[in-house]
Order: structure tokens, then sequence, then C-alpha cells
DNA sequence: TAGTGGTCTAGACCACAGG
DNA sequence: CTGTGGTCTAGACCACTAC
């Protein structure tokens, strides 16, 4: 098993902080000459370091050190800027795409619609220290938010729904399952089919009990460690 | 890209139902002549496939489909047992090992211990329907449960803790990520170094505040799915 | 344009599972 | 014992990145 063997000792160069955060690995030919091994072996270390979270790629640029996990709470709302901020970390988020769509099977099927039912979808891409970390997939109710998509959609949209129309979010109920990028998230973060991730959808209730938003964040699945801390009444 | 097509083809079969879960895929060989290609290239669709949950593999008997995920909700005290059961599955858990060690670094900082104490060391296999889904690490303060090796482990820890001892978990704080099968877990739980995993760490505090518990629990990632509900007060 | 990563082929050997 | 999965080699071509 040779390249268990690479593995470690990559792995070792790496906690042992020889290689910082954010570093480039040299290319695959030369470490494959370094470990006296062809390249489809070196790559199957790679993967593996890969599959643990130690490195990631960007498709065709190479592959690179992870930075640390950012720590999220599932117990408290969540606010991209403010947790990344407060890790230490620079956040940025972009919107890809903002249009109003026909409902899709998983969002009828969460916000309770009708079939046919007209929503907002908004597809923000997620940055930590300019390296894209997630993709955010939003399904939105249009009717309680008329003209959503003519504000500014790159800040904080809890807020914004807040602010302009008076929604709030009391609840919401999370799944959280690993899963792979498809090509359309790959390409759009950057990273590549079938990489493995993190899914985190959330379903937002409003105060009247009615769901008002489905989203689906696909996290790099090295980027992110979830957190939380819950108090048993008694069992 | 070959590797996409013939693992969308799989994938496929498997959601029309033509395979069921727990049965076999063909044999890899069986598999590149009928997809025209060659074993290097089918293996990378069907790691596609193993990283995104379709399908597992068990050392060295070959590739099977998954089954349905278990359900979790980390909102409320987890036993093993009484989930699967409420969900339809045949739930088992075998001792694996149980001694008395001296606690190791993660084990003192998370339970808070000072270097050298003895703390019960209990590793426990938890099967679905037969087949090793998650792997448990149990680390628990020596002194407050006396002889704790010499009853039966293989039930409900807390409930053990509970009857005998008086020892009552009132919180629970978590940590979850994504991660990968170490060479000792993965021949355990029969799967294969690397392959993709979900990692609860779960530590258990008393009535007192003390930490008692520290529990480090290996999932096949495929295997479980994590739900919870969270109220917002404001914020 | 040179080098890189992404993909693919056509073999091979070994250790283990299952009959 | 046979077939299988696990691992490895030594090439190859293409599309893209980085310069």
């Amino acid at each position: 098993m040779q390249y268990i063997r690479i593995k470690d000792a990559i792995k070792e160069q790496i906690q042992s902080g020889q290689l910082a955060a954010g570093a480039k690995l040299p290319s695959e030919r030369k470490l494959a000459d370094t470990f006296k091994t062809t390249r489809v072996t070196l790559r199957e270390a790679l993967s593996l370091l890969e599959t643990d979270g130690l490195i990631y790629r960007e498709d065709r640029r190479g592959w690179f050190i992870s930075h640390r996990a950012l720590h999220l709470d599932l117990s408290l709302p969540f606010v991209f800027s403010s947790v990344a901020s407060a890790q230490g970390r620079v956040p940025s988020i972009e919107v890809h795409r903002a249009e109003s769509v026909m409902a899709n099977h998983e969002s009828t099927t969460y916000l309770s619609l009708l079939p046919f039912t007209e929503v907002f979808n908004i597809g923000r891409i997620h940055r930590l220290d300019g390296r894209a970390v997630m993709y955010a997939d939003h399904y939105v109710r249009a009717e309680r938010l008329p003209n959503l998509l003519q504000h500014p959609l790159d800040g904080n949209l809890a807020e914004l729904y807040r602010e302009n129309w008076q929604l709030h979010i009391s609840k919401c109920c999370y799944t959280v399952r690993s899963s792979t990028f498809d090509a359309l998230i790959a390409t759009t973060i950057k990273s590549t089919v079938g990489a493995p991730s993190l899914r985190i959808s959330r379903v937002h209730i409003d105060e009247a009990g009615v769901a008002q938003e489905y989203v689906i964040e696909h996290w790099r699945h090295n980027a992110i460690s979830l957190d939380m801390t819950v108090g048993f009444g008694d069992s």
C-alpha cells in the first residue's frame, strides 16, 4: 500500500507545519517522482487526503493545503459574514443567479406550495479569504416578498427580509448529510465533480408557522465543522 | 468523461429501483466489460458513487447498494437501538473493546482531566440489519463509575450509568465533521481505509456541569442523515 | 507555448472470499 | 481452486493555466 505511505508522508508535512494553509503542492509529476511511483498511484494518495479534508483542488490549477474549518453553531441563526469575521476570516458573497422560477419538486415539498407556484431562486457563492467554500441555493416564496430581486442580494438575506417585508424567521429545520458536488456546482465554485461535500438544507419558518424559505448549502466538506450544544430535560 | 457517464448509468439503475438496497453489484471486470472500458476507469466511477453515498463496499467482498439513511435528531438524546427500531431497522451492538487506559490527548482535553488519569475506553460496533454502519469510541471518567467494565456494555450506556451510579447526563456538546476511516476502524467495520465518514463527537455533561464522557462516533457517511429543529428567540 | 491536471488504456501481481 | 477486489506500472492524449 504505497499510496498509504505517500498519504501519510504528505500528511506529516502538512501537520508539522512545513506547508502553510493555501499553499500549492508540487505538481503531480514531481510528487510521483519524489515518491518513485506513477501519477495514478500518487493521485490515489491525493484523493485520500482530499476526502480526509487535508487538501483540496481547484479545477486544473492544482492541489492546495486546506485552511482551518469554519465553526458553525447550528443552534444560532446563521450569518455567514458575522461568523467568518468572528473567526478571523475574510468573507465575501457573490450573487451568481437570481431569478423567478417555477417551484421544483423539492421546493414545493419543503415550502408546502401548490405545483406551478412561482418562487425566487437565488444562488450565491460564498468565499473565505478569496476561496469559494460554499454555494447556497435559495428558494423563497415570491408572494410574500414582492420585488425581492430588485434589492441588493449580496448581504444578509434574513435581515433584508425583516427590514423590507417584516418577515421574521423564528424557527429553522435542518438536514445535514454528506454528498458530492455535481457538475454545475463544481464549476461555479471551481471545485471538481464528485469532490466530497457537506449538504446542509434549511427550512426557514416564520412566526405564523409558514415555511418561507428553503436553502440548500453545498459546503466544501473540509471548510466546515458543525458545533452545537443541546440540553436535555429528561428522557 | 466516461466515468461520469458510467456513474450516471449505474445511478439511474439504482434510483429506478432496478437494484435493491443491499444487493451486490456485478464484479468490476464484468462492469468494465459492460461499459467497454478498463477497471481503472470503472473504479473511478464506483468511487464517485461511494463518495456520493449510493453504494458502499465491504472489504474484498464487493460493492453493494446503500440502504436508506438513518435519520438522527441531534436535539434528542441519542439511543441507537430506539432510533433504529423506530425507523424499521434491526439494530445490534457489539462490544469490540473495553479496557481501562491512560487518558489520551483528546480525552484529557474534552473531559478536563489531569494527565495520566485513568479512563475507561469502550469501543462498540453498531449494526443496522446486520451491516456495520458505525464505530463508537467512548472515553469515560473512571472514578465516577467504579467497576463499569464488569457490567454488560452492549446496551444503552446512558441508562446503565443512570441506573447503577445515578449519573444523569443533562447536556451534550456536539461536533460534526466529515472525515475518513483510518486503518483500525476500517478493519473493524469491514470498510476500507479512506472511505468517507461522518465523525460526530459528543461531550456528555452531568447535572453538576462536569464532562463525564467523550464519545467519537465514526459513521459510514451514507448511513446517516442529521436532522434538527431550532427555534430562535431573536437575534 | 510549456507544463499541468484530467482522463484513459492495457496490462500485471497479490491476497483474500467463497465455493 | 477460481474469481474477485486491492494495488500498481508505464505509458498516452487533451484541454486548460500560467507565463
